[in-house]
DNA sequence: ACAGGTTCTTCACATCCTCGTCACGACCCG
DNA sequence: CGGGTCGTGACGAGGATGTGAAGAACCTGT
């Protein structure tokens, strides 16, 4: 893959997600999850995006740094952990949207009620 | 002639909506509609022809790319469903309008009052 | 090299969504 | 009023996505 070491670091926010791909990790409400290399990657690479739709095939080139071949399912797998956690997180949000037959969103939506967690105290 | 050049990410904004065909995607007041491919096609086409009347065949034949056959009511069925996702969506206001016996219109019109509309997620 | 634990990949099955179509009733216009 | 047009809810088939699990690959410390 492309060489280009990333200096600075990077941070991206979404909601009260916090993705920081250089640190090798990412926050909610501060609280620190524990992902694996290919969920950072692939939340990383989603996070990015934030607000767009992106294709399977995309994420997959942009993740795994080959084509995906027709029927793979991993990235539907990823997906799948990374709600796991996410929601483990932060019960009441939801993060990764589907877009039946085009792909993967990433943006943060409470649940309708009782975001009475507002109180991020993250350093903003 | 459908000289429409293919530039980057085109934007067809009808009022308080806002339609993006290469993302896949449509917005009403900034938050995102979720649209099947169908829909979104249709919701395209009568966008590019905001404020006039597009005929059934037409839009059928762009739509759905081929001939419309005669007693089809796709269209008519297609545009029940967006209708009920606008109105999901912005409740005050009425975008598709029926011309009868010529075909569909696209236009923004208010109900005439409050269009405050602070349509907060509502979790439903 | 080995054991123990973790991550990655792949599968099979369950569930959900889309799409096209129908049927019936309401509506519009002459 | 009469006949065609449109609105609307429902249904089944087929395909896409969700989900749990098993085995392979990998990693780490001894």
């Amino acid at each position: 893959m492309a060489a280009t070491a990333r200096s600075s670091s990077e941070t991206i926010e979404v909601g009260p997600l916090q993705i920081l791909p250089d640190e090798h990790l990412a926050r909610a409400n501060g609280r620190v999850l524990v992902l694996s290399m290919r969920e950072l990657r692939l939340l990383t690479e989603l996070g990015r995006r934030a607000d767009r739709i992106v294709p399977r095939e995309e994420l997959f080139r942009l993740v795994w740094g080959r084509e995906m071949r027709a029927g793979d399912r991993s990235v539907d797998v990823y997906v799948r952990k990374l709600r796991v956690k996410l929601e483990d997180a932060l019960p009441n949000w939801r993060f990764i949207h589907t877009h039946f037959g085009f792909g993967y969103r990433l943006a943060a939506e409470s649940n309708g009620r009782s975001q009475l967690d507002h109180t991020v105290a993250t350093g903003e």
